[in-house]
DNA sequence: GAGGACACGTGATGC
DNA sequence: TGCATCACGTGTCCT
């Protein structure tokens, strides 16, 4: 404020001075130029303010230190952003074997009421922490009911066909086996995958294959029997 | 480079022809606060671009640009980490009534003390529901770290084993792998089984056998890297 | 007085 | 042609 008046007279003053050595001055533009480019100033001091606003309180006012701090600051964020999601899905990776009651049954209702003796579903994980990284998550469950198959084949074959798929891993999986009416049992397999992105998915296809997959070994148990 | 040079000419002819007109020149201090000025400058400009270079990558090289989108990075990012901590700790709230927590720490304290890379686990359910029929049920627990071996591999082999035990079946089982440390990963796999009483069954031997199965997997998938 | 930090006006350059 | 951005040298204030 009192500074500027200051170096607004200062200025006028050398303005003047000038004039006097050099006469000629074509001030039409030049003073477009001038104000033009303080009011450029102020805008970057501006930013500048608000920049050291958002840094850490004990920032210097100094310009540079409000430069490298931010630097500093945002790779700390940036760290920090890279642990807790890390950390978010180990967490996300170790919770899914409770396997929700809702989804389950949302499932089952969806399959069970078509009778078939194997049902695939396969629903995308609603990841609410993780949105839309370089994977998505996806949920599949294989339920084969009234077939005379031990769990652990149907487990083993599952995994041997995952095997195949290059772009997908295994995150968790849980496997049940339970007894259903009079001597027919029911094994219901629930796997978390990570689909890696980039690779071409065909969710659909995917589906297809592990029902075939599931519906093959059913025969052939059926056969063998 | 060459930019640099040619104005480094300009201003020697400039202070030239200043030289001429106001006579009067203690050129001793004036060089040298024009050489700190330039040295200020190029810091400046230099944590400006390192700034930039950490911003997302379609940032215009403006220097307000540079400024607006630090601070709006900024405030992104520590969004993003309000985000992640809240949903962290909300994962963790819900992560204990897995009612398994203690049941692990407990297999982890018994098997995680000793820094072997397998360890393999064999404990009594305590079956309220059936409390003792012509059957008992055993949990096994399979854990293995620092390891790079594929969770389907672990659990295809495990599965294969049992299915060699003639007198233990499956009722259920759940597998997870999540990151440990830096770069390791740790499988864990925990099965349900049943065994048929009146048949032989040594418990001692069934665990040591696992863990032999399970150690020679481990073996021979670091000999394959 | 030595040194650093700013703001200023100005010439140059790219759209 | 304007228009915006930049680098430069300089004056001034503050330790």
């Amino acid at each position: 404020m009192l500074k500027r008046s200051i170096s607004f007279l200062r200025s006028l003053n050398l303005m003047r001075l000038r004039e006097g050595i050099q006469a000629t001055r074509p001030t039409s533009s030049q003073l477009h130029h001038m104000i033009s480019e303080r009011k450029r100033r102020e805008k970057l001091n501006e930013s500048f303010h608000t920049l050291k606003s958002l840094l850490p309180s004990g920032t210097k006012k100094d310009k540079a230190s409000v430069l490298t701090t931010a630097r500093e600051y945002l790779t700390s964020l940036r760290a920090q952003v890279a642990e807790l999601s890390k950390r978010n899905q180990q967490l996300e990776a170790r919770l899914p074997p409770a396997a929700k009651e809702a989804y389950n049954e949302e499932a089952a209702a969806a399959a069970g009421s078509s009778n078939e003796r194997v049902s695939v579903t396969l629903t995308r994980a609603v990841s609410e922490s993780t949105p839309d990284q370089d994977q998505q998550i996806f949920d599949l469950q294989v339920v084969l009911r009234s077939v005379e198959c031990c769990t652990e084949d149907l487990v083993i074959r599952i995994l041997e066909f995952l095997k195949q798929v290059n772009n997908v891993s295994l995150m968790s999986m849980e496997a049940n086996t339970w007894m259903s009416g009079s001597d027919s049992n029911v094994n219901r397999v629930i796997l978390r995958l990570r689909v890696d992105q980039g690779t071409e998915w065909d969710e659909a296809a995917f589906q297809e294959a592990v029902r075939r997959v599931v519906a093959d070994l059913a025969l052939n148990n059926c056969r063998n029997q």
